[in-house]
DNA sequence: AAGTGGTCTAGACCACTCC
DNA sequence: GAGTGGTCTAGACCACTTA
């Protein structure tokens, strides 16, 4: 590999060392070349190195340790990163018109399920948001949140039959951290009912929970149209 | 900022430019400090700013051009990975017992919409593979594979009643790019029947195809068995 | 044409782990 | 205790953009 190279790049190292796992000549569970080895056989600094083999181990295909040094992972995983904009946006971005309509905004104890996701007392109150987006005037997806108003003061401020809970929220809560799921289920009565579909019909659902420090302050429940479909890139 | 301060990490430059942004001192669509600037205000090398600033656009709450500068993301855009583990590695990894079956295997021409993800002429044939996962015992999900075996000729040594393809072409073929969906759908009524479940039930689906070069070297539908949820952490 | 982020280097120290 | 990856620095050059 000593021709007459440009400069060696992190990108051209992690290739390299992509090629290698290919073709096994690093196998699965092998232990690869330290830093400081690799970047004496390939003619750059070790932090170059250092650069490309977090990038390799970020898509999962070496697992890195200190004192251990890194090695092929066994397993390799394959990391699939989905972008998820506000509603608006995903919606304005497909070249549609977006929509918006506020169902319905009052207080409630939430049912079981939920205050189990919120940890919250049998008898507490939240604040209750059904509201729905509409992509060329069809009915897009329901949005059906909770939020906690004793940690989100500024949300009696928030008028939401102008701006969805969901984009209100992104624009001015900060949030620490949170989960999402994705599942199919059959669309209920209402749900079908909003969406202009058979009740039973798949529809394509996302569950997030926001928490900051900790505690929840959010949870929605996302019922997209049947014929959503999410899509990414590996 | 200047007390008894340790060393600052590219860490605790993130954290700081994190909490500007939440609390709106750089507001949306604003441009921030360039990396200098920062550099010199936090007491650190620009390398150190550079590398926070990279994490931070990754989080897609900044935008970065040259020339231009970095700018708080208007539409701040939440970025979510999730893992995609070989089938039997995401049962296990749960405490069941994987099982796998093979279903079929032959060689056919795939149906339209099939040989328009393919690219295919109407005319070639794949090879078809279909096979069960189980966790428990209990159906887990529905592989459905088609490949090219023209560009992967080692498959004929494969022995699919032994390994499912899923496993097989993770193990041994290298791959490039990607892209994968996720939907809901109606369970059809061969789908129940392997299953366990009712016709029409919802069920989550994935679809991803596979290339080399641009070439798709392989498509597979995964139909998972009610219930199944997608989770992953913000 | 000029300014900003992108990257490389060489050297250094440190933190974590495994032996 | 020792070796490996993790990170910081100071300086440099480059690539890309936009003014």
């Amino acid at each position: 590999m000593k021709r007459s190279e440009q400069k060696a790049t992190w990108q051209s190292i992690e290739a390299e060392v992509l090629r290698r796992i290919r073709l096994r000549e690093w196998a699965p569970g092998d232990p690869i070349p330290h830093e400081d080895a690799l970047a004496r056989e390939l003619g750059c600094a070790r932090s170059t190195v250092n650069r490309a083999l977090r990038s390799v181990a970020e898509k999962g295909l070496i697992e890195r340790r200190r004192r251990a040094g890194s090695h092929v992972a066994l397993n390799p995983v394959r990391r699939v990163t989905l972008n998820i904009p506000v509603l608006r946006q995903e919606i304005e971005d497909r070249g549609a018109t977006y929509g918006y309509v506020l169902i319905s905004e009052d207080h409630a104890v939430p049912p079981a399920p939920i205050r189990a996701i919120l940890h919250s007392p049998p008898d507490a109150s939240w604040l209750h948001i059904r509201a729905m987006h509409f992509a060329d005037g069809k009915p897009h997806v329901i949005e059906d949140r909770w939020i906690d108003d004793t940690q989100i003061p500024q949300v009696s401020a928030a008028d939401f039959a102008a701006i969805s809970p969901n984009e209100w929220l992104v624009r001015t809560v900060p949030f620490e951290s949170g989960d999402i799921s994705f599942l199919a289920e059959a669309a209920n009565g209402e749900d079908a009912n909003l969406l202009g579909c058979m009740t039973g019909d798949p529809v394509f659902v996302t569950e997030r929970t926001t928490r900051q420090g900790g505690r929840p302050l959010t949870t929605v429940r996302l019922v997209f149209a049947p014929g959503h479909k999410v899509k990414t890139q590996i």
